[in-house]
DNA sequence: CGACCAATTGAGCCATCTCAATATGTGTGG
DNA sequence: CCACACATATTGAGATGGCTCAATTGGTCG
């Protein structure tokens, strides 16, 4: 049967669900909303794999403000493992309830060289290529253009693992966490989505946000999904990687 | 003779100069202030080292306006680089003089399960955990807190290569960078950094900020050194390292 | 000296915040 | 099926941190 992992690694540079293989999972757990799933420092030596649900890497702040630094999607990895063991400097917590295996560290360590490792790599540097997305736009956009890239990129994101089409996805969160995602009150977040709705851009009916237009949407957020590495785009897909490798030994 | 790179993976995991025999680099470059060293949607198959001068990863956005998303110190890597080719979704710019060197993936490819390797990725983990706090810090923090947290991570990263103490390190940064790195505007960077001198958390004479009391600017700004992975207290040293990789064999 | 870049200062504005009240929805026990 | 409790969403009103525009000062270099 499919995962979400399985699935985003297909679809993202071709993986066959033969070298998918080398993928071996400890046993599946559930997390309630509001429940971490690992706390801020503490030292791991596996990484866990969300199979449904919407995780979220966060911090604490002082003043007890908490700092949302990245959304986990099914066939996210709630950490990247490459080292025996490591301290986090972040918690992952459950926004709602969650369903999530351990993947050992051998999965990493047995996939070395293989298309399997390119992949996971592939992958943790669209982790990385959407936190850089969020600093600029964080650091530069309007309230209203935040979020419409938050939601063009759940959008990307989800389709990845066929949780979403080109018209609406369900988004079971609250608007206080796409506040402390986006460094904004939740009283503006409401404003901001109510702008958005009336702008005709989005509309939400029952946790669903449904796009009228996608490449309006894209537009307004000056959304470049690029970064992604959608569809070959981006990176080379594994096969091409993996050709190129061969002829380098 | 010691390059910043290897200082850092020494000091950071007690790797040995022999042990850094791997690094192999390509022929010197020198980019002068201003000056792309990578280009936005570039596609590489090598990374670069810079050697001296503080460089960037940016984003132009629509308007005009430059995010910038991490600063490169010596002994930074402009991007990380395992898979054969990818095509950057940002950009490397040069914000001072800087002497920069190539490397080629043969050094991750040769470094494959050494403790070099297992450096070379801490390093990486450390620059996306700088990512994290700064996203936590520009959407949480009021500006004064936010440069000087900046601050105090300038001072660590400077450090750790040898080019800061406790007390001073020389930053010949414009306004306008810090400003586009925390997405304030100049005006009000310059009115923040008067703020924090006038408190007596710092001074600046010739590009060269001067810290009284550290652990006092440290407070202020709230910041926690662990996510820089130093003196062993993050993540486990290389040593640690091999020692379990070894015995999981 | 003139040109230019960076830093500084002043003044007015507005995006977003905080506080606080109200409304809406949902689950639980009776 | 009601009633209460609690979480979430919405609305209003006033406060403010940080912005923009624009002018001035200071430093550096040919």
């Amino acid at each position: 049967m499919h995962n979400p992992l399985t699935l985003k690694l297909e679809r993202l540079c071709g993986l066959e669900a033969a070298e998918c293989a080398g993928l071996s999972f400890g046993e599946p757990s559930f997390a309630d909303a509001h429940e971490d799933i690992l706390a801020d420092g503490q030292v791991v030596s596996h990484a866990k794999l969300i199979l449904s649900g919407i995780a979220c890497h966060y911090k604490l702040m002082r003043d007890g403000r908490r700092a949302i630094t990245a959304f986990l999607l099914p066939g996210d990895f709630t950490n990247h493992q490459m080292p025996e063991r490591q301290r986090l400097n972040f918690a992952v917590g459950a926004l709602t309830p969650c369903r999530v295996v351990d993947v050992p560290l051998a999965t990493w360590r047995n996939a070395a060289n293989s298309r399997l490792s390119h992949a996971l790599f592939l992958s943790m540097m669209i982790d990385i290529a959407i936190q850089r997305a969020w600093l600029a736009n964080i650091s530069q956009q309007p309230a209203d253009k935040r979020v419409a890239h938050l939601l063009c990129e759940f959008r990307h994101r989800l389709a990845l693992v066929g949780l979403a089409d080109g018209s609406s996805f369900r988004l079971p969160l609250i608007q206080q966490d796409l506040a402390d995602a986006q460094g904004l009150s939740v009283v503006h977040v409401n404003r901001v989505l109510q702008h958005i709705k009336e702008v005709g851009l989005i509309r939400i009916r029952d946790r669903t946000v449904l796009i009228g237009d996608l490449s309006r949407l894209e537009a307004f957020a000056e959304f470049d999904p690029s970064y992604l590495h959608l569809e070959g785009g981006g990176l080379l897909s594994a096969n091409a990687l993996c050709e190129t490798a061969e002829r380098a030994k």
